[in-house]
DNA sequence: GTTTAATGACGTAAAAATACGACATATTTT
DNA sequence: AAAATATGTCGTATTTTTACGTCATTAAAC
């Protein structure tokens, strides 16, 4: 039981969960924000700003750049993290139109028409 | 230890991470697309369409309901599942210009300035 | 009225995420 | 060389998520 599932889905749906993931906790978004505002690449001291411990922090740091959101250059005793400009780039170029897809099929506000099997899609490859 | 910590941070900041949240399980944009593309809104046999168990389908549904990014109304035994189109609405007016403001602050490149106190900003309210 | 189908609620087990302290390592600074 | 600083790694405890089976309820079909 809870065995990973997540494999079974098309390859462009898990990787788009991973991103939205990434997004998915305060801290993260805090420090996205955080990066995005101090374009100098400010190092871990950002737990400083944080009301969260360094070692927290440097675990949200590992998994932005697990989904490749950030880069991080070692320089010297200090790594000097920064946004990954790129995948920011692709997540944009996913997320738009994806949004745009959920909602703009008209206004279509819950109609009472039960099942309507015309509609189906193809099994475990929606 | 592990206690939340979440509501340390800005309720903009909490918001948005709930809604990613909810979109960091490909089961869950899976659902979504279904609905979308199913306009008709078709009910819990989602299950039928996804390498998952109906009590698991159920249990993502609630979570999507919970962020507000789907709708279900009661019609008999049955209950129709609908995107919100608001909701979307409201999400793209977030990421879009939450994206922007992450990578458009010119190509800096992790540049190794190192500390510049100059851009730190307050306190815990990032 | 009884069976059938669909749903929500509950319980539960395994896995993952969250949060932290302690330690080891590497690099400046002194 | 020694002290101070920054970072990553490891272990661990708690919470949350994921996934499912079972049961009770409700509405439709017969």
């Amino acid at each position: 039981m809870a065995q990973a599932k997540k494999e079974l889905f098309d390859v462009e749906l898990q990787d788009a969960a991973v991103i939205f993931k990434s997004l998915g906790h305060p801290a993260r978004l805090a420090i996205l924000r955080y990066l995005a505002a101090t374009q100098t690449c400010i190092t871990g001291d950002i737990s400083d700003v944080l009301p969260l411990s360094r070692t927290t922090v440097a675990q949200h740091l590992t998994q932005l750049k697990e989904a490749g959101l950030i880069k991080g250059e070692v320089a010297g005793a200090r790594v000097n993290y920064c946004i990954n400009n790129d995948k920011i780039e692709l997540l944009k170029q996913f997320a738009s139109p994806f949004f745009e897809s959920l909602c703009c099929n008209g206004g279509s506000d819950c109609q009472t028409d039960g099942h309507s099997d015309s509609c189906r899609i193809n099994k475990f490859n929606l």
